[in-house]
Order: structure tokens, then sequence, then C-alpha cells
RNA sequence: GCGGAUGUGGCGAAAUGGUAGACGCAGCGGACUCAAAAUCCGCCGUAGCAAUACAUGUCGGUUCGAGUCCGACCAUCCGCACCA
């Protein structure tokens, strides 16, 4: 074979600028062809393109090629998630502005994609942080805001004294802010919400209808939203705390109410709060309630810890039934009422809890035949009838909740309650670099939408990043508007949006985007909702719950037909390598760059200096452990298509991948492979070969099916054979043939070679518009088939035959065959199997 | 603790209840070459000269036949969590 290798650095670049100017990826462009929207997460800009990023995208990327081929109207579009911190803090450390910071990179990032030939349609390109789309996201919030699904509430924030800013819970180390290190604060401050909690129902009922996501993801948004069904009703204290004379509690087992033996409060609710004015022990226990972390680790060895109020409550059903009031560590005021009924029989934390204080445990609940058994040290939480329980006796627990319920209802001291734990989500950042909230607040008239006509609120350019705090608010003039209700001087909002919001509806804006309203409606319900979208798991709850109710919200203010954005979710695992590192000897760990270290034979010594160092676990690339390998470089050396390939064979996309040298060298022999195989056509070779077109066409109809189902790497594994048979064929038309229509199999995966081979092939247009090969059925079954000769489920021997040999023949054949008579031994099988086209199986 | 997943050669992995290890990586042997790279041919689960035996985390079960189904357990990873 003549010395032939593929030239990515000049294929790449023309291929790349002929799907440019021949618009091959602009959605919209087939009348009546069947649509797919196929959609990646977008990428926040923070300067460079990422493993992680390349795997996501190439996955999206074969998809969307393939459906192409297939003949769909494709809308595959790319954005940016533009808003947020790290250019604020870019601006603070670099003094840029947030603005250009952000743009540059978003250029440098869009270069990067264009080299890995990604087939995108530029033309809906969109970033959050430009008043095009923030505008419209402002107007989207007024309309929420007038469907009273966004309002106005104090609530404790996070305060960093220093930095002057509210920090996200993520933000705090250790009670400290991440970058000022400062003692955090809890303060009071005025925030908007999201009235998400409205929808908590609909959104926990919407994923069961979400079949095509993955498990994983709708068990951990079930649990977030965390819906508890039960009484909340108020026990009586049997002496005033200054105003207060009862006790709300929440309980999700009305039924276990007879087996109460103590009530409980958290270390903040407003009891413990009264009496600890007075009360200097129970002040310190509070103190030392609060100081407890709640890390995992912490939580798992914490001892349920109580202090004894002195003060009893009154059981609702029996007014001469005391039970103590305890304060405990483990009473969450943020839960419920932050209050509990305590029933150490059925329930560990309260058997615990009562077993350390001596308090009474007395079962009420008893499968059949365990009525009189006490329960000891293992709270019961089966199911069963009550006991010992006045008249619930005899009844089902579900029954026996059901008739609690209704008498606290019908005695006016309880209510039967679902509670949440999900919360209505807080949108309000005291930051510049995110969508100013378009509110106005005026002395007279309160809070007052700015008029539609007047948006977008644009941020102004001319602020400062010296010091700490809210650039926004400390700008000479931009806050100071008329109130567009009554023209008086009033003062505009400085909070600025979550950048969650702006991720929770632009794959709608990708599908219509109009300049004058956010989007249209029927265009966007034509793309709408996502076919495929592919992230990562760490988007399960917050962005994914975000953007499920998002679209319900628009669905309830009637803006758009439908309840759940996207009808199908991938997840996919990261990318991983290898870590090497040396320890000094006072312990302290070094970590080395893959490119700072040579491997050899299992071992690895730094380039530099030739010191030995030790090759660590696999773990995902991060820039602190240095295993990081920058994408430009490599598409640089081996060029997009291996880059591709090699992101989408060895490992299921669910699973991570390691990233590998050798994996990527690989990957670069079989483009050349492929590309030195399609040089070798024979125009003159005649004559058929059955086998090999017969796994021309099993290929054809098995990659189809492994793109659509995701499984790239199989996908890859069945081009690997085809390529290995095609090579060891000898020339016929049927080899001629294979090798013209493998182009178009690895055009998903390697464009810029099946495009390059498509014209050195003379075929007509760009394969970018090819069609998928047809498959013939007639070619997907073997004539003759191998069938297996097992004698006693063993294997001892195989024989080939004709496809659709009688059972008698085959057992006659398999009687014959001279290892499975060796392993018979002389013995008459007294039963014989025979599966048809598969085996015989001699049963002695 | 609860929930989800995973467990198969040296490694990444395949396998409608029907020939375990396709395909790739690494390794070994050979060809080409002055030599190297590239490329090509062959070998490659373990033990054994071989016949064969043993092999899909462990232990049981169902079946003519189990990586696959059922039951118990072990390990690892991920998520959540004093959630009343």
């Amino acid at each position: 074979m003549s010395e032939r290798r593929f030239n990515p650095a000049a294929a790449d670049g023309r291929w790349q600028a002929a799907w440019d100017k021949a618009e091959s990826f602009k959605a919209g462009q087939r009348p009546g062809a069947p649509k797919s929207y196929v959609l990646e997460m977008f990428p926040y800009p923070s300067g460079r393109i990422h493993m992680g990023h390349v795997r996501n995208y190439s996955m999206g990327d074969v998809l969307a090629r393939f459906r192409r081929m297939q003949g769909h109207d494709v809308l595959h579009p790319m954005g940016w998630d533009a808003f947020g911190m790290p250019a604020e803090n870019a601006a603070m450390e670099k003094k840029v502005h947030p603005g250009g910071w952000t743009r540059s990179n978003i250029a440098s990032m869009k270069a990067q994609l264009k080299r890995l030939g990604f087939a995108l349609d530029w033309s809906r390109e969109l970033a959050t942080c430009e008043p095009d789309y923030y505008g419209q996201e402002q107007a989207l919030f007024i309309d929420l805001y007038e469907a009273g699904l966004v309002y106005r509430k104090e609530s404790a924030v996070n305060w960093d004294p220093v930095d002057m800013t509210v920090l996200a819970n993520e933000q705090v180390i250790d009670g400290r802010g991440w970058r000022s290190g400062a003692l955090v604060e809890k303060r009071k401050l005025s925030q908007w919400f999201l009235k998400i909690t409205e929808f908590a129902d609909e959104l926990l009922d919407g994923l069961d209808t979400l079949e095509s996501w993955p498990e994983k993801v709708r068990v951990m948004q079930e649990n977030w939203i965390g819906k508890s069904v039960g009484l909340q009703f108020s026990f009586k204290l049997d002496a005033p705390v200054g105003e207060i004379d009862s006790l709300e509690v929440f309980s999700t087992r009305p039924d276990t109410i007879f087996g109460a033996s103590f009530a409980a409060i958290a270390a903040d609710h407003p009891i413990a709060l009264a009496l600890a004015e007075t009360d200097e022990a129970l002040a310190s226990f509070a103190e030392e309630c609060r100081r407890t972390g709640t890390a995992a680790a912490e939580i798992e060895t914490q001892e349920k810890k109580g202090y004894d109020t002195g003060l009893s409550v009154i059981h609702p059903f029996d007014p001469t039934w005391k039970m103590p009031l305890f304060v405990a560590n483990f009473v969450l005021m943020d839960y419920g009422t932050g209050a509990v009924m305590g029933v150490p029989a059925h329930d560990q934390r309260d058997l615990d809890f009562a077993r350390k204080y001596m308090l009474p445990v007395e079962r009420v609940v008893a499968a059949s035949g365990d009525e009189a058994k006490p329960v000891h040290n293992e709270a019961y939480v089966g199911p069963g009838k009550l006991v010992n329980s006045r008249f619930l006796d005899g009844m089902t627990v579900e029954a026996a909740k059901a008739e609690v319920i209704r008498r606290a209802e019908a005695e006016g001291w309880g209510k039967g309650t679902t509670v949440w734990r999900l919360r209505d989500w807080g949108v309000s950042r005291q930051r510049y670099w995110g969508t100013p909230i378009p509110f106005i607040h005026c002395e007279s008239c309160g809070v007052v939408p700015v008029p539609k006509k007047d948006l977008p609120v644009v941020l102004p350019e001319d602020v400062t990043f010296d010091v700490p705090g809210n650039p926004l608010d400390r700008h000479p003039t931009w806050k100071h508007v008329d109130c567009p209700s009554c023209g008086k001087p009033a003062r505009r909002e400085t909070d600025t949006l979550d950048t969650f919001v702006d991720s929770s509806w632009y794959f709608i804006r990708f599908a219509s985007q109009p300049s004058d309203k956010p989007f249209d409606r029927a265009e966007a319900e034509s793309w709408l909702p996502v076919g495929q979208y592919i992230g990562g798991i760490e988007h399960a709850i917050l962005h994914l719950l975000y953007a499920r109710f998002w679209t319900r919200a628009l669905q309830h203010i009637g803006m758009i037909g439908m309840a759940e954005p996207f009808a199908s979710l991938f997840t996919q695992g990261m990318v991983t390598h290898e870590t090497y590192f040396s320890t000094d000897q006072s312990g302290r760990t070094t970590w080395y760059s893959p490119e700072e270290v040579v491997l050899e034979g299992g071992t690895a010594k730094t380039r530099a200096g030739n010191m030995p160092i030790e090759i660590g676990r696999v773990i995902k690339m991060s820039k602190s452990k240095k295993n990081v390998v920058d994408p430009d470089e490599i598409i640089e050396r081996y060029g997009a298509d291996a880059v591709r390939w090699f992101m989408l064979s060895d490992s299921p996309p669910e699973r991570d991948l390691a990233w590998s040298e050798a994996g990527i060298e690989g990957a670069w022999r079989f483009v050349n492979r492929i590309w030195r195989l399609l040089g070798d056509v024979d125009g003159s070779a005649t004559g058929e070969d059955k086998a090999l077109d017969r796994k021309l066409h099993q290929t054809i109809d098995g990659v189809a099916k492994d793109i659509e189902a995701l499984s790239f790497n199989k996908a890859v594994a069945k081009l690997y054979e085809l390529t290995n048979a095609i090579e060891k064929a000898k020339p016929s038309a049927s080899r001629t043939n294979a090798i013209r229509t493998l182009p178009l199999l690895v055009a998903p995966m390697t464009p810029h070679l099946a495009e390059e081979a498509w014209a050195e092939m003379g075929r007509e247009g760009l394969i970018a518009d090819a069609m998928w090969p047809a498959v013939d059925p007639a070619l997907l079954v073997e004539d003759e088939v191998t069938i297996a000769i097992q004698v006693m489920g063993k294997l001892r021997d195989t024989i080939t035959v004709a496809k659709g040999t009688d059972k008698a023949t085959l057992e006659s054949l398999a009687l014959a065959a001279p290892n499975a008579a060796r392993a018979l031994d002389g013995a008459t099988p007294k039963k014989v199997i025979v599966v048809p086209d598969r085996l015989v199986n001699l049963v002695i």
C-alpha cells in the first residue's frame, strides 16, 4: 500500500470553511422533514474548552449529524452561560471589565469549538450576558411577577462583612467567607423569590412521565422535592411561655399518637429562644447545638442530646396526659414546624433519645403475633395493626392515620398537611455580573415593575471593582430613576438574578429568537421539547429542576403548551486521567502534569530531572491535581477527528473515560488506517464477496442502532470490525463498494476525514448532506450458521450448517460429531435439546 | 442510615437465558529496513506437553443450559440525609 497519511492540518480547516459557507447545519432548512432537537448543556465561558466539553459535544454531534443523514431537520445550537461570579473575580484580580473578560473568553472558546468541527447552527448562538437575551428574561420575570409567581420576602442570608456581599452556602467554608476569610454573619435581607413550591406536586408527578431520564436523576429530584404527608397539630403547653401557650408539630405518623412520650423543639424555636433568656443552662445548650456542623461525618457520630425545659405538653386526645418538652439537637428549625412529637417505639431516633433520658417506650403498632412483644433497641417501622391506642385499636396504619386526621380536623386542633423539603427559589444576588432585576422601589407606590417598553434594563458599563460590595449599588447615577407609576424620584433594584435563571429557558430561545419578545410560541413548540439533552450529572438537581419549573411556569401563564422541556436526558461520564506526584520528607505532596512526566513500563519519572515519582489514582481532570490535558494541543497534533474518535471509543458514554496518550495514539492510527483504505479503491475489480456484503450491511444496520441508543463505543467497535474485514478481503466489486460506503459510516464521528474521502472519490456535494446508506434486509441474515454441540451443557464441538437446518438433521449431525461422541463415551443421550441455528445439547 | 449504580483477562470493555472475553489498548514473536519510525503477519484468560480442568465479586437456588433470572451477602463509586 502506498505511503499515505491523513493531513488534518489541511483537511480540518478546509471542510469547516465549506460547512460554514454552505450553512450546512442551519436548522429549519428542510420543510416537512421530521424535526430533531439535539442539545448539550451550554458552557460557562471560563476561557478554555476542557476535555469534558469535548466529550459532551462530540456525543451530541454524532447524534446531530446522524439525524441529518436520516433526513431530519436538526436543531443543534450552541451558546454561552455567560453571567456569574468568575467574571467579577477576574475583574477584581486582573483589573479587567467582566464584560470584556467574558466576551474574549467566548471568542476563544468558540474558535476551539470550531476547530473540533461540530455541526452547530451558529446563527442561533446566544450569550446570556447580552441585553437581547437578558432583556427578554426580564420581560418573562415581570410576566411571572404579574402571575403571582414572583414575590419578595425577608430572609436570612450569609453575609460577608469584609467583601460586603451575600455568599451562597457553597461559598461558606467553616463559617468563613471563602475569599475574605471573615466570619460570615446571618443577615436578614429582602430578597426576590420564585414560587417553585407552587409546582412541587407537579414537578414530583412529572418525574414519572420522564421515562427517558436516568433513574438516578429522577430519584435525586424526588428526594430534593421531599414530599411528606401527615398531620400538623398543636400541643397545649401546661404553662405559657410569654404569649405562647401551644406548640405546633408535624408528624407523618399521626397513627402512633398514643405511643408519644415526649415532644422536642429545635434550639432556635421561639419557645427555646424565649426560655433561654432566663435559663443560662439552656442558652449554653442551644449554643452548643448551633455550633455542631452539618457535615455527614459529624451527624453520623453526633449523640442525640436534649435539654429538659421542665415544661410539659398535653396530649390532644387526653387532657390528663402530660409529656415532657425537650430542646433537642436533632430537631431542625427549618423543616416542618421545628418541633416534633417523640414516639420511641416506632422511630429509631426517638428511641435512642428515649433510652438516654429514660422515657417510656410503648408499642402501638404490631405485626400479627407481635402485639405483646416489647420494643427493645430497634424501633418497629413496618406495617401492622394498632394496639394500646384506645379507639384506634385494630385499625391498619393507614386507617389509623386517616382517623386521627379526621378527628383532629373535626375537633379543630390539627389538619392533614403536606410538608415539602423544597423551598422557594431565592434568586437575588448582590452582584454586578448578572441580569438586573427589572423593578423600581418607590416610596409612595412600593415595588413597581419596569414598564416593558423600557426594557432591557441594561447593566452600566462604567463600574469599578476596587472596593468590595455591589458595584450597581454604589454606581453614582444608575439606580436613581423616576417611578414609572407616579413620576417621583425612586430607586432601581440593584440586585441581579441568580444565573440559574438564565439557563432555565435558553433552550426555548434557541428554538425561536424574535427581537421583540422572548420567543414565538408556535415556532418554539415546533422544536420543543428537546429530543435529546446531554450533560453532566452535576446538574441533576438544580439546573434540571429549575428548567422544569420555568417551563411549567410558562405553561401556567399560557406562553407555551408543554410541561416538560427535555424529553430524553443523558448524563455522560467524566474524562479522567492518571495523577503523578511525589512526597517530600515533611509529607508535602507535589503534583506533576502529564507533560512533565515520562512513563516507562509502569513507572514514572520527571522529564526534567529524571526523578522517580509515583503514579496516583485515575481521577477527574482538575487543575489542582494537574492531571489536565489541553484539547488544543491534542487537536494541533492529531486533528479533530482523532480526538473525537477517542472520546467516543473505549468506555460506554455514561461511564468515566480515562484519557491516555496510548488511547489518542490508537485513535490516530485508526484514522490513518481508514484513510489508507479509502485510497485503496480498485474500480476495475469485479465479482461478488457475499460475506463482505453481509458484513457491510450488518454494520450499516448495527451502527445506526448503536448511535440511536448513544452506545458510541459499540458503534466504534463495529466500524473496527468492518475495517478489519475489508482489509482482509480480496479485491472484488463488493470490496470496492464497501470502501466507497465507509466514509458515510464514519461521517458522524470523523466528519473531516469523511469529507476528504468523499471529495477524493469524486462524489457529489458534501457528505454532510448525504443520506445514511440503506440496509438490504436480505443481507442481514447469514445463510450458514455455526452450531454449538454441548454435552451436559458444556461445549464439546461445533458444526457449520445451512441456516434453517431442521432439528432431526441437527441431532444426527451432533451425535456424529467426533468430539461430542468422545465426550458421550458410549452413553446414549436420554434427552436432546435442539435450538435451531444455535445449538444442540446432549443430556445423559 | 436511605437511595442509585458498578463488579468479566494486565487495562478499557462486548455478549435477545444458548460457543464468555467481540473490538480496542498494552505486551510477546516475526516480516520490511543499514537502523529506527511507520506499516504488515501471527500469538495473547489461568494451569497443563496434551487431552482437559478451572474461570464473569462471594455463597446458594431455578434451568437441559446462567455473566444474564431469583435469594442472601461482600466490595467500590456516586447522591442525599438527625426530614419528624
